[in-house]
DNA sequence: AGTATGACATATA
DNA sequence: ATATATGCCATAC
């Protein structure tokens, strides 16, 4: 398997539960700016079977990447449900639930 | 080699 | 909010 890939899978699986990261984050923090797209082909091979946290990866504006009432649009729906994020009509707010929120918190201290 | 197609992003209009 | 327009680049024909 290519280097990147394995970057990649590892920037994914480095997502803490609860949260969430786009597409272009995830490439950024695999070394691969600018290269969003390659971060959803891999995601759409090797999801099968193993132990990823695909659903926590949304598009940049806070939305689910699946056309709304799809099976994967579905079931990401509810994996992330089930570790608390909010997702109504297919999206998430990224001020609330996304990495950079946390790194706010970080810095600055600030309570929830 | 050339074209088309994506689980995308950013900038304009 | 919707709609193009580019940029991006691995894959599939």
């Amino acid at each position: 398997m290519k280097e990147e890939y394995r970057r990649i899978l590892q920037a994914v699986a480095a997502i803490p539960p609860g949260r969430v990261a786009s597409y272009g984050q995830i490439a950024a923090r695999a070394g691969l700016p600018g290269r969003a797209r390659m971060v959803g082909k891999v995601l759409g091979y090797r999801t099968e079977g193993m132990k990823l946290p695909w659903f926590r990866v949304l598009r940049a504006d806070g939305r689910i990447a699946f056309e709304p009432g799809s099976r994967g649009f579905r079931e990401q729906t509810e994996r992330l449900r089930a570790e608390g994020v909010v997702v109504q009509n297919g999206r998430i707010r990224m001020q609330e639930f996304g990495l950079d929120h946390d790194l706010d918190r970080e810095l600055w201290g600030i309570p929830d």
